[in-house]
DNA sequence: CGTCTATTTGAATGTACTCAAAAGCGGTGG
DNA sequence: CCACCGCTTTTGAGTACATTCAAATAGACG
């Protein structure tokens, strides 16, 4: 099993010793997901959160009409979950999908309350990883909020410009609250500007 | 100087000896704010986290053709800042007003790592006030994304009944993302639907 | 009391959506 | 490996939701 990635991940913000390391790597399960496999579907218990060692994946929310919101992507190296459920023990709000076959290690909440209780550095790495995603959220509805449609599609793919490759035009328009024929037409006059 | 409000606040999350007390007192510096004093202002550099001991604040964002967003409140009992600059010593991205007299405890920057990096408790109630803030965000960015304005509404007013004392119509259009007058329409027919 | 701002109302406009159909592309199985 | 099938993307027409602008009314603050 290979804890590069993940101890590099938590290494980036806090000094790991050998005995933390060994802590967390024994914390944390390894499991495949397959292309269109779920981590986590709606109204089941959230147990775990997911470090993405490889792949990418996809976390929506499904309306009572049928339409997806994409929550979020996470591709190699990133955290996901439905966090509010995992936290508070609730029924899944959304969906998390895999967008291809995917490596992912699982923290259960009772291994990651061991850790956050024993290592006062995965409290800090937590603490940062919250901080970190509570900021990005609050930047996207300031986004959401104050930008219309084509300028948010500019900044998404400027943000995250690898992503294109992996995720369909269909999910960019459900994460950016807008429908796919209408992102179609924003390219469509996006490349009508362009002098080729 | 009455600390009990804010050392409440802290103390729902974890248990405070009176040496810890006496550091996140000393920690934190007084100040009244009236009506329509900015606590921030975009541009200037964020220095300071607030909590807010008595009244209401309020966090907006300015675009360039004068439009607001508003991005929070906070009254009583809460923490309030622009925590992306706060955090990475960038130019504040909002405003925070205060929408009436007001008394908030600021902790800067330098206190606030100190209390992180002398005090266990105080990391982990800042890593709880985190993820709480974080999946709030989180629950708007899904409401946002998949509700209409008129349920949003409902939803916004059903989550902080006693806000609507404190805050204008023109306000929560804001904060919803719609223009007030589209809010007048959308109470309008929410009155015709009512028998009374 | 007077002024300034918020709210309501209505008309005209525009942005983004729905529906439908065609074209493109990718995955899968024969 | 190619051909088919299904899903994604594009395109266009018609529509609806929400905006802009303007003006009248109401309400709040000094």
């Amino acid at each position: 099993m290979n804890f590069d990635l993940i101890l590099n991940n938590i290494a980036r913000h806090v000094l790991l010793s050998s005995s933390e390391i060994e802590q967390i790597t024994s914390a944390v399960t390894y499991r495949k997901l397959a292309r269109k496999d779920f981590f986590l579907e709606e109204g089941q218990p959230c147990k775990y959160i997911a470090f993405v060692h490889s792949g990418a994946l996809r976390a929506y929310h499904l309306d009572a009409g049928g339409k997806e919101s994409t929550i979020m992507f996470a591709l190699t190296d990133w955290w996901i979950t439905d966090m509010y459920c995992f936290l508070n023990g609730k029924p899944a709000m959304v969906f998390i999908e895999a967008l291809e076959n995917s490596e992912i290690f699982l923290l259960s909440r009772e291994n990651l309350d061991r850790l956050l209780d024993n290592l006062p550095k995965f409290e800090r790495f937590f603490r940062i990883l919250m901080q970190n995603a509570y900021t990005r959220e609050q930047l996207r509805i300031i986004e959401n909020l104050s930008l219309p449609a084509a300028k948010r599609y500019d900044n998404f793919i400027a943000r995250y410009p690898q992503i294109i490759n992996q995720v369909t035009q269909k999910q960019i328009a459900s994460y950016l609250g807008i429908t796919p024929e209408f992102l179609s037409t924003i390219r469509k006059n996006k490349a009508k500007g362009t002098i080729s």
